[in-house]
DNA sequence: CCTTGACCTTCCAGTAGCTAGAAGCCTTAT
DNA sequence: ATAAGGCTTCTAGCTACTGGAAGGTCAAGG
């Protein structure tokens, strides 16, 4: 398979692929003679798993760690969970912060009439 | 005033001026003879508002924008509500977002053991 | 007068996670 | 033979800064 197939078949870019060979999340493919990259079914699954992980908030570093975990058969599910559960607390830190500035925006568009007039709360407040 | 003072009155760094300079979003500073930045209260105002703005997460363009809105006294209050509508319309797609990517991991910690086995639904569903 | 320390200056590099585009090679079909 | 569409590498760019290097400036103290 050539990339622009994995790349298809995974919903990853060609080029986000060779960045993540770059990075060395995933190994250096195979080439043919002519130098094209070259992949087969365990990379089309490889890369399904670190696209669902991404598509989960997960970041390269974090899914490298779970990589790792993926291919340990020694694992703990611990582990895992622990992992899990520190990019559970992040997401609801990101999820305060955001709901902060939403309800102080809509506390203030509530007051702001919103017509020809120059006169702004929001403006007021800032 | 000097750089440092008008950071520490308005918390935006001393860096961030001269990067918001260097951008355009305020206007390049008066210097002394030997080319230190020089201030007034005026633009300590301007950095205040900049700096409130951004934390109510505006990118630096949209603070332009209110920036140019905050100055313009013909302005119409409908266009800074505008401004911030689609700001919270865009807060809300990242909270639906961090919320679905929240309930998944939650919903598949709560199936993790998260002992010592190797079993581990969360790696399962990557 | 000289030094020390705390300022300030500019410029370069780096962060995350890619995407866009340029220049050029490879393969296949017509 | 050539055209289309893939592939290759490389550089640059995106956001919004921060860190650090190398060096100028200024006031106080010895």
């Amino acid at each position: 398979m050539q990339i622009g197939t994995v790349a298809d078949k995974t919903g990853v870019s060609a080029k986000a692929i060779r960045y993540y060979e770059s990075i060395g999340l995933i190994a250096a493919a195979h080439r043919t003679h002519s130098g094209y990259r070259v992949y087969g079914d365990h990379d089309v699954q490889t890369l399904r798993f670190i696209q669902r992980a991404r598509g989960l908030g997960f970041s390269v570093g974090e899914v490298a760690d779970l990589l790792a975990l993926w291919r340990d058969s020694e694992r703990r599910s611990a582990q895992v969970k622990a992992l899990a559960a520190n990019h559970v607390a992040e997401i609801d830190r990101k999820i305060a912060g955001l709901r902060g500035m939403r309800d102080t925006l809509t506390y203030l568009m509530e007051r702001c009439h919103g017509d020809d007039r120059p006169e702004c709360p929001i403006l007021d407040a800032l």
